[in-house]
DNA sequence: CCAAGGATTGGC
DNA sequence: CCAATCCTTGGA
């Protein structure tokens, strides 16, 4: 019967709100290997996410939500399934997806993807992530990703049993979260960080490590 | 109001 | 290693 599948729900494999009420670790590690969709005007941009991050609830001292609903992170805090777009460094966004219950703080940013179609320069590492996919915070922020403009599809062959999701092409490798020492030894020491290797779109400084051996 | 610093990036 | 660049936050 059609519908039937847990975490997806029907039609082209799209990733509804179900799939992100969950705790952030988990979504960022099934969100690997899945499409990122930008319906860019008439533009279609799209992305393989092959790197994420969880951050995860009120005592994540790495997480925007660690000092509360501030204005910029009441967001983390609101119903899952919906982007959340910052400003780093005065010149750069990053986009995440708000994950777990309502009031349950959490979302997964996205670190880097595999350009599929329609990308503007590189997609490797989170800033430049969202330059390719024309991700801004004007327009993204706030917005509900089971809408038209913005979404996740994955392939609906192959679906791992019990999950209704299908298995990544490639070997998940778990590690520490990128630039999280300043926040403290217990932030640094959680390893919310998901990476579908061997990928030549890794970020961050151990990205040769999972970079594609050379023929 | 002011100062400090950031879930980054690319150049030196 | 370090600066760019501006938003966010917390404290005076």
């Amino acid at each position: 019967m059609a519908g039937a599948g847990p975490a997806v729900s029907s039609g082209a494999g799209r990733l509804e709100r179900d799939f992100f009420a969950r705790p952030a670790p988990l979504v960022a590690r099934e969100l690997l290997g899945a499409r990122l969709v930008h319906l860019d005007g008439g533009v279609r941009r799209v992305v393989r996410i092959v790197e994420a991050e969880g951050y995860h609830g009120r005592l994540d001292r790495a997480s925007h939500a660690f000092r509360g609903p501030t204005p910029r992170a009441a967001i983390m805090f609101g119903p899952p399934g919906v982007a959340y777009v910052y400003l780093i460094y005065g010149q750069y966004f990053c986009l995440n997806v708000v994950t777990g219950a309502p009031g349950e703080p959490s979302a997964v940013l996205l670190r880097a993807a595999e350009p599929l179609q329609g990308c503007l320069g590189s997609t490797r590492g989170p800033g430049n992530l969202c330059r390719a996919l024309a991700i801004t915070r004007d327009r993204h922020n706030g917005l509900d990703l089971g809408g038209a403009t913005l979404y996740f599809e994955r392939e609906r062959a192959g679906l791992a049993p019990g999950t209704g999701l299908a298995p990544p092409a490639g070997r998940i490798v778990i590690t520490p979260r990128v630039n999280v020492t300043p926040a403290g030894p217990r932030a640094a020491a959680r390893r919310w960080r998901f990476v579908l290797a061997p990928s030549a779109w890794v970020s961050g400084p151990d990205r040769r490590r999972h970079a594609p051996r050379p023929a």
